[in-house]
DNA sequence: CGGGTTTGACCTGCGC
DNA sequence: GCGCAGGTCAAACCCG
């Protein structure tokens, strides 16, 4: 990445700090600012402090309970691409660093405080019409799976995504921008990608409620699905975000140029032309020596897939193994 | 013209 | 009941 692109970011999450007027800690802030986040760090879970944390914490390493809820909100290929992304050549990461615990933790703190509410009876289910769009948001708020990603693996899920807002979070210098299905009118499908106040270089997403349907095939399907589009700024203002990236590449956002993302918003089916660029990124990351620092603790870390040469040695068992899951 | 982002306003739930 | 914070809406605008 380049520096002006980091330039970029800085200025447009400093805007964010400025004009959200949230009480950001500065310090902590020129400190986010003076050691700005590699984007290539590599993607990952921290497996056991997911596993330990409570139902807005569910991740897809606890499988058994999330299967059925976690399925709806990825493709096949969820699972399998943030490890690829991160893992496709045997690299494992314990990817959440020490601060992403500490917010997380502190999270749980704030989560324990709340009463206990059950996920099935909701407040609200039981009333008039008009309560039942209430319940329905409720209820979305209750299926949740959060994930931390780092910043090369937000462009890994393979809906398509539509901005329609952004907030200040209070105690963070970061925006949460909200997304939803754009696929099909009427999905109520959500996403929303905050980036971690205690590690800049973490993005927190979590998706809610389910998708109505069903992966678009290909993205030649999907009229103007793939067309790239730069953000619409209102005349006499600037962008005051980070530039938020998801599904979408931003063409403001350098950062992304360049990259060779297995994703697309809609590409949602495995294709020749997504493994050879899941091998194109792969190569590249190599080629600049990305993947993994072994500098990482790896403790409480446990890979839940791990791609290696000996398991794919050939992109068809890669891709094979992909049409299996 | 369709589909995207931005952003202020509004709505809702929750804690005090 | 009030205020705060998070989530959503919708108008304005942009781009191909």
């Amino acid at each position: 990445m380049s520096s002006e692109s980091v330039r970029m970011e800085e200025s447009w999450d400093l805007q964010a700090v400025v004009r959200s007027g949230c009480s950001a800690n500065y310090q902590e802030f020129a400190n986010i600012m003076n050691n700005p986040p590699s984007l290539f760090a590599p993607l990952s879970f921290d497996q056991n402090e997911l596993l330990n944390s409570q139902e807005t914490y569910e991740t897809p390493t606890d499988l058994d309970e999330l299967d059925g809820l976690y399925r709806p909100f990825y493709p096949v290929l969820h699972q399998t691409l943030n490890s690829s992304q991160n893992n496709i050549l045997g690299t494992c990461t314990n990817t959440t660093s020490m601060s992403v615990r500490k917010e997380v933790k502190e999270r749980q703190k704030v989560q324990k405080k709340k009463p206990p509410s059950e996920p099935a009876t909701c407040p609200n289910s039981s009333i008039d019409a008009t309560g039942a769009a209430k319940s329905k948001r409720r209820e979305n708020q209750h299926k949740r799976v959060v994930q931390h990603v780092k910043e090369d693996g937000l462009s890994s899920d393979m809906w398509a995504w539509r901005k329609y807002g952004q907030k200040p979070i209070k105690g963070s210098p970061y925006p949460r921008s909200y997304y939803r299905c754009s696929s099909l009118k009427g999905c109520l499908a959500r996403k929303q990608v905050e980036r971690s106040s205690t590690d800049p270089s973490i993005f927190i997403i979590t998706y809610t409620a389910e998708h109505s349907h069903a992966h678009p095939t290909r993205r030649s399907s999907l009229a103007g699905s793939t067309r790239i589009k730069r953000a619409a700024i209102p005349k006499g203002t600037t962008p005051s975000i980070e530039p938020t990236m998801p599904t979408i590449k931003d063409q403001r956002s350098p950062n992304f140029d360049g990259l060779i993302s297995p994703t697309t918003p809609s590409m949602t089916s495995i294709d020749d032309e997504f493994v050879q660029n899941l091998s194109i990124k792969n190569e590249e990351l190599l080629d600049q020596g990305q993947i993994l620092e072994e500098n990482e603790s790896t403790e409480n870390f446990v890979p839940d897939i791990v791609f290696s040469d000996d398991l794919f040695p050939t992109l068809e068992d890669l891709e094979g193994f992909l049409l299996d899951q």
